[in-house]
DNA sequence: ACGACTGTTCAGGAAAATTTGAACAAATCG
DNA sequence: CGATTTGTTCAAATTTTCCTGAACAGTCGT
């Protein structure tokens, strides 16, 4: 799971702490993480904190007990789609505006420009469209993927070849 | 295109290297991309092999003209498919190689012990299925993904309710 | 075969990310 | 209220990653 949560942008305690809660039947205490995976409790408290926040970990308490207790978030499903949710949608919705932006820069360009210049403008923002138009088939299909609803790679595919 | 990539566990300079040449109606020395984006040599020279390696950008060469051209490739989802195919599957399939072993070495000491050690191991057999099963039903989406069929995310979350 | 020009590899150094220990803050108990 | 336990924050240090310049290797023309 580490390797898992370090390729896919996250940082690897990350992956380690929530397995180790995942395995787990009943919430496990901070000593308990830094001692099984030998790591500092400020270590600790940041991947597990950063946990929380992902809602991939929650923090529980037991009456009597001071300190605080973790347990896993275990429906992966459910943590799958917050990431894509909260991160890559807004990453692909970046990289939109960035291209909408260009597009409009490029707009601006063409017109002070003749000859060559102007051709090559027209080109670029050819490029830059098609660009445009697959980060927002990307959008609509990652917002399918978050719904839980069918979705077909085949769009993008054709988003491309429509120029 | 070079947070994008960054993001997607690229170096960013090959994003922004592909992005140049896509936007390029000819061929390019890497003359020409190291002093666009203020690169040395070599840094132009080994982000640019990674992305010969992946397809992303082909080297093309001139009559009479001694050094290398390079172009993009433009297809970008054939690009996006390819790195589904070569890093993600590959990513997918050795975590569940490893799920498996684990579910085995579990088997195993379940056999030598009894009490409440033996519940645990249990438990933790359960849950190590259940991670087993997801990157098993994740393997095959990707598997449609990369060959471009419609695919269900559903999949994963039914994967998971049947314990 | 030599010299000029391109491209690649590699060791060293710069930059970025991670980890740690210590200081701080908060909560609980005597 | 102070002492103790627990958790968080921060700067320093370590590790890792990335970039550069120099040396090396290959190619072409003379």
């Amino acid at each position: 799971m580490g390797r898992l949560m370090e390729f896919w942008g996250f940082r690897r305690h990350m992956g380690r702490l929530w397995t180790i809660l995942y395995l787990s039947p009943e919430p496990l205490t901070t000593a308990e993480l830094s001692e099984t995976l030998r790591l500092s409790s400020s270590a600790v408290s940041l991947s597990l904190g950063e946990l929380v926040r992902w809602g991939a970990v929650r923090k529980t308490w037991r009456p009597g007990e001071r300190r605080d207790f973790y347990q896993a978030e275990s429906n992966v499903w459910k943590l799958l789609r917050r990431v894509y949710e909260r991160r890559e949608l807004n990453l692909v919705r970046e990289a939109s505006d960035a291209f909408r932006d260009a597009q409009r820069f490029l707009d601006e360009a063409r017109d002070q420009l003749t000859g060559p210049d102007r051709k090559r403008v027209d080109y670029m923002r050819k490029r830059v469209a098609r660009l445009s138009a697959l980060t927002r088939t990307g959008e609509r299909l990652i917002g399918l993927l978050i719904a839980g609803r069918p979705f077909n790679p085949a769009d993008l595919s054709s988003t491309e070849e429509e120029q």
